[in-house]
This record gives C-alpha cells, sequence and structure tokens, in this order.
DNA sequence: TCGGACCTATTGGAAAAACCAATGAACCAC
DNA sequence: GTGGTTCATTGGTTTTTCCAATAGGTCCGA
C-alpha cells in the first residue's frame, strides 16, 4: 500500500469528494482520483460509490477511513514533535563542567533563551568530561583545559585571572597588590597536578624564575580554601572562583599575566547539531556582550 | 514530512542500523541512509547518535520511534483489512429478490463459498429492485424479469417452466399432461399485471388463439395459492415456485413452451467489484453444473 | 428541457522522488 | 595489521507523482 494512495483516499473521504481533496492535498484533480483508483485496483475493493457527482464511502471505504484518520492524526503528532524539537521548544542537553563557576551563567542565559529545554549538569574533572562527550553522555561542556583532540571541538569563552587569597595573619593579608618575586619561597596549597589553574601559576613563576614551596596538594576547590583559612599556606585560584571567607583575603598579581581560560567543547561532528549549535551561538552572546559592556 | 522518511527511519531504530533497516526494507543502505538524513536535515534534529558502526536513538528520535510505531502498525492493519475485504474473507452484500424461490440455491452456495461475507436480502417487485440496484442499496438481485436499462447488467440463470395448478375437484385434477388449447375459456386466477410468469403464459395462450377467463388478479404469490385451492380457479406458476398443497394438484402444459428466466443482475458499472463479480461467478458455476447434471 | 456550473475519469507527457551500484571512510575483532 | 562490517557519498537510472487538457456525466435553475 502506497501512503500517498491512503493520503488521498482519507482527503476525498474527509472532504466529501475527489475536487474537494485535491484542493485540501494542493494536487490536482485527476492526481486524487488516480490514487483512489490505484488504491481500489491494487487491493481490489470497492471505497466510494461514486454516484454522479456524490461520492459515498462503501462499507469498505468506512473501515479503511476510521483507520486512516488515526494515521494522519499520528504523523501530524509525529510532525508538531519534530517541529518542536527541531524549534528548540523541546529538547534535553546534557552539560558537563568542571565546576558550576563558568558554566552557571551559561546555563542561566540558555534557559531564559530556551525554556522549553530541560538542562542537566554532571560534573567532573576535565578528563572524565573530554571521555562523557566522546561517549555521548553529555552534549557540551564548559573546562578550563583545551582537550588535544581533533575529534573535540573547542571555543574559548572567557579569561579570568588567577589571584593569590592568604589568611588574615599572613604578611600579605593587608595587601592589594604584589609583585610575583614577593612570593618566592612561600608555603602554598596548590590542587592536584591536571588543575588547569595550578599549571598556570606554576607556568608563570616559572618563566618569572621564582620557586615556592608546596606545602600541600589536595584534590578539591574547597578543600584548598579551608586549608588556607587555617593558616597552612597560601592559595592560588581563578577570580571567579574565589568565596569570600572571612578569615580569608585576595591579593592580585600585578606584574605577571596569569590567567585561566574557559572553553566551550562539545563532539567536532555534532558541533552543528541544533541544541548544540545554540547553546555555543548563546555563549558567543555573552562573551560579545560582555565585551562591549567592558569598553 | 514524507512517509518513505519515516518508515526508512522506524526501520533503522527498530532494526538497531541503517544495513539492517535496508534488508528489512528490501532497499539499498544509501537509500535509507538519505531517507534517514533528509528527516533529520528538514526538521534540524538528531534522530540518532552515530558512533562509528552502531546507531542510538537519541531522545527526540525514541519520541518518534514510539509515534512511528504506532503509525507502522496502523499501515499493517489498513492493509489487512484491505486484504481481508478484497480477498473476500470479509465484507457485506446486498441482494434483492423478488421472491426466495430463485435466490435461496444462490444465496447458499455463496455463503458456502465466502462465509466471512455478510449476506442481507431484500425481498420486492421487480420495479423496487431496479430502482434499489440503481440507488446502491442492493448489490445484485435476482429476477424473473428483465430490465430494459443499459445501466443495468443481466445475466440469464435459470429456466423454469410454467406450470398450471388446479383444485382436487377440478376436471383437470387427475391429469399429468394436458395440451394448451384445452385451457380455453377456464376460470383463472392470475398475478397483478406486472408478474413475469403472468406475461410468460398470456403471451403463450395469445400465440396459440386460446381465451381464458380471468376471474381475479392477485398481487401475492401465496394469495393465489389460497385461492386455487378454495376452487375459485386455476392458476399458473413457475415450477421451482410451487408449494405443495393437500388440495392441490399440478398440471403439465405439453404443447407450449412457457416458461420463465431467472435472472442475476446489478449494476452495470459495478459488474467488476469484487463481491458481485464473485456473485455472478458463484451463479454461472452454479448453472453450468446444473448443465453438467442434467446430461 | 435546455444550458451553465460542477464533478469525476482519462490521457500523455513533464517533474520529482526513490532508488541503486560503486566507492570511500571509519570501526571492530582477530 | 587485516579482513569483515558498517555508515556516508556520488552519479545516474527507474519509478512515482503530478499536471494540463479534455471528455463525459450529473445537477440545478431558467
Amino acid at each position: 500500500m502506497n501512503h500517498t494512495q491512503l493520503r488521498s483516499f482519507h482527503a476525498v473521504a474527509a472532504e466529501g469528494g475527489f475536487t474537494a481533496a485535491s484542493r485540501v492535498l494542493n494536487v490536482g484533480q485527476p492526481t486524487i482520483t488516480s490514487q483512489v483508483k490505484a488504491l481500489e485496483r491494487h487491493f481490489d475493493v470497492e471505497l466510494f460509490h461514486r454516484r454522479g457527482r456524490r461520492v459515498i464511502l462503501t462499507e469498505t471505504g468506512r473501515v479503511l477511513f476510521r483507520i486512516a484518520q488515526r494515521i494522519i492524526s499520528l504523523e501530524a503528532e509525529a510532525e508538531d514533535s519534530l517541529n518542536t524539537y527541531g524549534g528548540l521548544q523541546a529538547g534535553h542537553l546534557h552539560v558537563g563542567a568542571v565546576g558550576p563557576y563558568h558554566a552557571t551563567e551559561m546555563l542561566s542565559a540558555f534557559r531564559d533563551r530556551y525554556p522549553g529545554i530541560k538542562l542537566s549538569v554532571t560534573v567532573g574533572n576535565s578528563m572524565e568530561m573530554a571521555e562523557r562527550i566522546l561517549d555521548y553522555s553529555v552534549d557540551v561542556a564548559v573546562l578550563a583545559h583545551v582537550e588535544d583532540d581533533p575529534r573535540i571541538y573547542t571555543m574559548p569563552y572567557s579569561r579570568h585571572p588567577v589571584v593569590v587569597f592568604v589568611n588574615k595573619s599572613h604578611r600579605f593579608a593587608k595587601r592589594r597588590r604584589i609583585r610575583l618575586a614577593e612570593m618566592e619561597g612561600e608555603h602554598m596549597v596548590l590542587r592536584e597536578l591536571g588543575s588547569t589553574t595550578r599549571l598556570a601559576f606554576e607556568t608563570a613563576i616559572r618563566e618569572a624564575g621564582v620557586t615556592i614551596d608546596p606545602v600541600m596538594a589536595i584534590g578539591s576547590r574547597e578543600a584548598v580554601w579551608l586549608a588556607v583559612a587555617r593558616g597552612i599556606g597560601i592559595g592560588v585560584v581563578s577570580d571567579i572562583e574565589y568565596i569570600p571567607h572571612p578569615d580569608l583575603h585576595t591579593v592580585e598579581v600585578v606584574d605577571a599575566d596569569i590567567y585561566t581560560t574557559a572553553h566551550v567543547n562539545c563532539l567536532a561532528e555534532r558541533r552543528d547539531a541544533r541544541l548544540i549549535r545554540a547553546f555555543f551561538d548563546m555563549a558567543e552572546d555573552l562573551k560579545t556582550r560582555r565585551n562591549v559592556a567592558s569598553i
């Protein structure tokens, strides 16, 4: 059975005539005639009684019409559904992030722009996020780290200075700015080796010929924060990630360009998937707006 | 949305791959690829994640698949239904007849051959039957009368001698055969003017130059039968229509070829409608079988 | 009862779609 | 690696769909 034939039949039955059906389907009337006739001939049934210029469903036709109506209605439903997803009025975007800091702004903007899209956020380190991108369990990920993998597409999003933060009793506690050289020999609490912030900081001091004393490496931002609050050492953090604390104080490093860059990542081959493109477009807009605002 | 695309999508989702889908649908694999791709491009959605040689439904794809399954299943139902009607395993045939006499044999044979077809029988006179054929309220009609209407197709079915029947006290009651001339001046109980039996009989006696005395014309076979039983006159009837009665006796007319012919009729343009053709074919078979049996 | 309006059927040819064979590229199991 | 399997791409062919023109019929009102 041909679907065009079924659609023609349905229109004729619904509109009560071949000509009326042809108008509804935007085709010529002979087309309708031949489609319905082909359907009748193929199954060797009569679907309509042609009484002069009136057509009346036969019993067979009535049975078919009931089924056809359900099919047509389901097709409309399918089309609606696809339009809804394609038009970004429904859908589900899985977002990965190494921490909520960079991602929240984007998630909030995305939610405002596409209220119908469900958002799920997975938090994990950069390596985990890269894996999840590759196995489709997240659609986009906001990372500081840049994956060196041709399968992953990366867009720089925002640049954040790395600041030093110290306990209130530390000698830097009264300072607003320091120079890098002043950190020589400082006890420091650092993140684990893979941390992008740590990498940026260590690159900077190595270039400046400064050496520090890494007293502790901890695998969590909050743990570092607490350790510094207790005076175990001083810490470094991306300014956007810094959480105020009564015992803590931040200090700007003036003579070095230490920063981390947040990137939006996705599977390269999915760069143009509807939802993913929408997320990147929105990130692009946020970036531009911030630049304009800062002028 | 194109139906071919939907079918391809459904097969891929159901079979778990493009190649598997192409085998099920008996088309080449490139066809499937292009159909699904076209569907995705048209609505700007992703339906499958292509993970190497494995394909996995996206959320959008899952939603569409559920709808597509229902559509495909309804299409199978529609096709089944049409095959059932086309294969004469279901359907409804409206049969008209002037009396049950000629029709019952055919109805019985038809029911045996096509047990799934519902039969409705409408009884009425020839003129009513002709009208009902023309307005589609009966599909076929078994009549003695031949309609002189080009829109009605007619097939002769069986020829039945017209016999005379008399009351036990009549002078013919002891006879097996009479000649037509012997009926000169007889009191006769006849049917109404339109009766085919009456017409055949009157034509025969006119040709033979015999005149009779029509004492009564009654519009019902049963009424004539009763009138003759009471001795009001003698009657004529098609032998197949004759119903025995203790007070009645049938007499054959040997020197005249008086008979009626049962015809099967239908709307000429519907001669090849499946059910109608089946009825005619069956009538043809019955006729042939009777001729063979009579040799 | 006659003609205009309206409807379905038919036909031949044009436009569009579905389709395939061949081939490429990526992946997986051995 | 290597062969077997899978999806993607390309071009050209076959099939389907479609239309314009037209015929033949019914219906309705003058």
